[in-house]
Parts: structure tokens; sequence; C-alpha cells
DNA sequence: CGATTGATTGACTATGTTCAAGTAGAGTGG
DNA sequence: CCACTCTACTTGAACATAGTCAATCAATCG
């Protein structure tokens, strides 16, 4: 569950990705692209089901998905885990660990992915010289307790079936900024991810789907899923954790 | 309740707080104490039920707890309002929002609460000269996105008794930090405010201090708490969340 | 001292869990 | 290519936990 692939071929860079207007240059000039582009020495493949860190790992680094998914979850000591985030494409994993130099978390590969690794001393060493990498990782890292914070307001407030949809909503919204349908994808994670992530067992999550399939919101065969009625589920979800 | 009483006069310094060594300044230098404590210039008196900030506000200052208590919160657009966090004196309240320059929660006075106002550009000016307070700045963000996660695991994961055990044990813990008992305290805050930081609602919460209180866990009358049985309810807590 | 707010307790209900059985797909080896 | 296996998912029935509604009580504040 360790075994990660490093590539250190620099062949892909920032500025040619075509996630950099997602990912961590977004915003940035071209000139601050090259710059950052320094940073990103490597990248590392994470086969299906691996592990990327674990919780109390040295954070070395912050990762951005290139391509792929994973999750993030928390073990506590009687070995209960609560997945805290998916993470897809553009999206960086590793924050909530970068600013102490310890992992909160851990990140496991939902299929094989590959991540860009940007080191903390190489970040350290040119952040100086590009102001927008400093509001960069300040607006990620504040994205990041925003994200923790809507969930603390789904587990405390919203009944399954509005977590469930805000849960659809909230999928659909980040894959279609991705470029992909907004109303028909397919879930990387299991039923047990999903009910973890919700709090609520995978027995529950998949009653769920298959009433708001008989309601007609969503058509769902195994993990493909189509959103039928969007406006609905948005509705259910109270408009906000989308 | 946004009444706020500034007291500009600078009678009372950092050097001489004797939260110095929990508030902000934790493990600073007398040097950098000094220093930082031009950053410092003003306090705020908050009173019983005002709000020191709202969602939305531009995020000016982080504020640490003089005297007093107060809560964070969150609001959704229905309404619902989910309480993110109870803070005592020498914690810091603004955290979450002081990375974006916009309050992300709520805070409102438990009590008659004073705090000591650091303002954004202050700190600014000050940071390079001060290694010390930005890792303590970045100490204490890293501390509030645990703070969040351990949340998230509670609603996630722990059954409505294990999260008011936790509660308690945190609360415990967090005030014999401060000097005072760890197993008799009062609770600034109502049933319906613990509620809905656990999740729970007022009944469910009040009648679980009544159990607890006939397992002889705790005593009980009102707001004032003791701890009887402080292993037991670590126990029950998990051990971890306190 | 009455009024108001906060807390407790009870009865009933609903929501989601647990336990269990069964099914469908994906991958494997003969 | 088919049977076999494993895993993930679905569905049902019984149960438990926590929520809702309501009445009562206690404490505090004008």
């Amino acid at each position: 569950m360790q075994k990660k692939i490093t590539l250190t071929s620099d062949s892909h860079r920032c500025s040619t990705c075509m996630l950099n207007s997602l990912c961590l240059p977004v915003g940035m000039s071209t000139v601050d692209i090259a710059r950052f582009e320094e940073v990103v020495q490597e990248r590392i493949r994470v086969p299906k089901g691996d592990t990327l860190f674990n919780t109390g790992d040295p954070a070395q680094a912050i990762y951005g998905i290139r391509v792929g998914s994973m999750k993030t979850q928390l073990e506590d000591a009687t070995g209960h885990i609560q997945v805290t985030g998916f993470l897809l494409p553009g999206e960086i994993v590793g924050l909530d660990g970068f600013l102490e130099g310890k992992q909160l978390s851990h990140a496991i590969a939902l299929e094989d992915t590959e991540v860009c690794v940007a080191r903390v001393n190489e970040i350290d060493r040119v952040i100086a010289h590009v102001p927008a990498l400093q509001h960069q990782l300040r607006r990620l890292t504040s994205q990041e307790i925003k994200r923790s914070q809507q969930l603390v307001m789904a587990l405390g407030v919203l009944r399954s079936e509005q977590r469930l949809a805000a849960f659809l909503v909230n999928m659909s919204q980040r894959l279609s900024i991705l470029g992909y349908s907004s109303t028909e994808f397919i879930l990387r994670m299991s039923r047990e991810e999903i009910g973890s992530y919700l709090g609520l067992t995978l027995e529950t999550v998949s009653r769920l789907f298959s009433r708001f399939a008989k309601e007609n919101l969503i058509r769902i065969h195994q993990r493909e899923v189509q959103l039928l009625d969007l406006p609905a589920l948005r509705e259910l979800a109270g408009s906000d954790y989308g």
C-alpha cells in the first residue's frame, strides 16, 4: 500500500498542462507560472488503493492531482475511519499538513492516479519572488478550512437524503468545472466510502440512491450516475453545500 | 447585537498578561513579545450575546480572548445554525477568515468578554522582524484545521453519548490548562448551543446529562458540572477528541 | 413577584442502523 | 469460453437511537 512510482522526467510542465487554470497556478501570470514550474520537479504515480501519505508523515510537499482521484481520511484510536474528502484533477492534496509539517490525514488513490509534487522547501525558496504563490497558498488553505466547515455543517444539520443530494450536486459542479458532464458521471468511490464521508452506513447510501432513482431524481447503475433533476437535488441539499 | 466597546487604553500589555504563555505570544522570546505588543493596540469589550463579527465581514484582525468566552457558528441559506466552536481565554478567534480576508463564521460572546485585537496590517508590518510570529500563525491555523477535522470525526463516527463525553473531556482539559479545576466548572453555553455543536437536539443533550448523572459519571445542576469519573468519560469518548 | 427563558422529562415517532440474505459484475483459472 | 470466486451493491425485517411535540419545573431578570 506504500508503492509510489516517482517520475522525474520533466517533460510535462505547468505552462503546458491543461489543468493550469484550475490547479495551483490559477490566476498566475505566464512569468509567475514559469517561476513556479521550477518548484514542481517530479510527479508520482499512485496505483489504485495505494497511499500517497499517512497521518503523521512529514509533510514535505503538497500534491496537485494530474490524473485520477483520491480520498483523504482520518482514523481515530479505535480504528474508526472518517473520509474527509474526495479530490479530483486540478485539486490539491496535503494542504492540511503543510502548515505544521506533519500530515493530518491519509491520502489514498481511488483509481490509478498521478500527482505533481510541489516540495515545501522549493516553495519556500521561490515564494519571495512569486507573490502570487503566497496568495495562492493562502487562498487554498482558506478553501480547505471552508471545505471542512461545510462538511461539519452537512454532518451537523442535514438529514441523510440532504447530505447525499449535496454530495451529488457538489460532485456535479466540480466535474463540470473540469469540462466533464455535470449530469452524467462515474463515481470513483464505493458506497462505503460515500457513507463514511457523509456519516452514514453503506446500506443507507444504497437505499437513498435507489429512492432517488424511484423518484426520478437520478438514474443509477453501479457507479454510473445520471442526474435527471439537478434543480430538485439542489433544492434538497439546501442550495449551499454545492 | 453589534455593540462593541473599543478600549484604546494600552495599560495592559502582552508582556504582563497572565495569558501570554497560552495566547498568541506562546513560545516567543521576551524580545519578540515586546515587538509583537506593538501589533496589539486595542481591546474590545463584547457584552454577552453580542457579535464580534459576522460571516462575510472583512477580516481585519484576529482576536485573543482576554476574559470571558465566545462561540463561533455557521449559518446556511435556510437559517440552520451549526456551532463550530467554543473559545476560552487565551484562545484565538477569527483565524478561519484571516487567510482570505473575509470572516467565514460568526463570533458571539457567551458572557461579557474582552478580546485583544491584532490587526492584520499591523501583523504584516512586523511579521518580517518576528519569525516566531510567522511560525505561531502557521501553528494556530493548523490547529484550527485540526479542530475542525476533530469535529467532523465526532459528528461522523461517534454516537450521541460519545460526543457529549468528548465535549466534557475537551472542556475539562482546556480549563485545566487555564489553571481551573478539570473536574468542576460552569458551562457558559446553553443546552441548545451544546446540541448545535454536537449535531444533537437540546433535549438529547439534557437527557444525556441526566443519564450520565444517574450513572455517576458526572453531577450536574443547571450549568454547573462536576466530572466524577473522568477516566470513564475519556473511555466513552474514545480517548481521542479530548 | 410575575414573566420569561432555559432545562427537564415523558410519550410517541421517524430516521437510520444492524443483521442477514440475496444479486450482479468483474476478474481468474481451467 | 464458461464456471468459480470475490467483492460490491441491493434489499428486507427488526431494532435502536435520536428527534419531535408537549407538559412541567426551575431559575433568573425586570
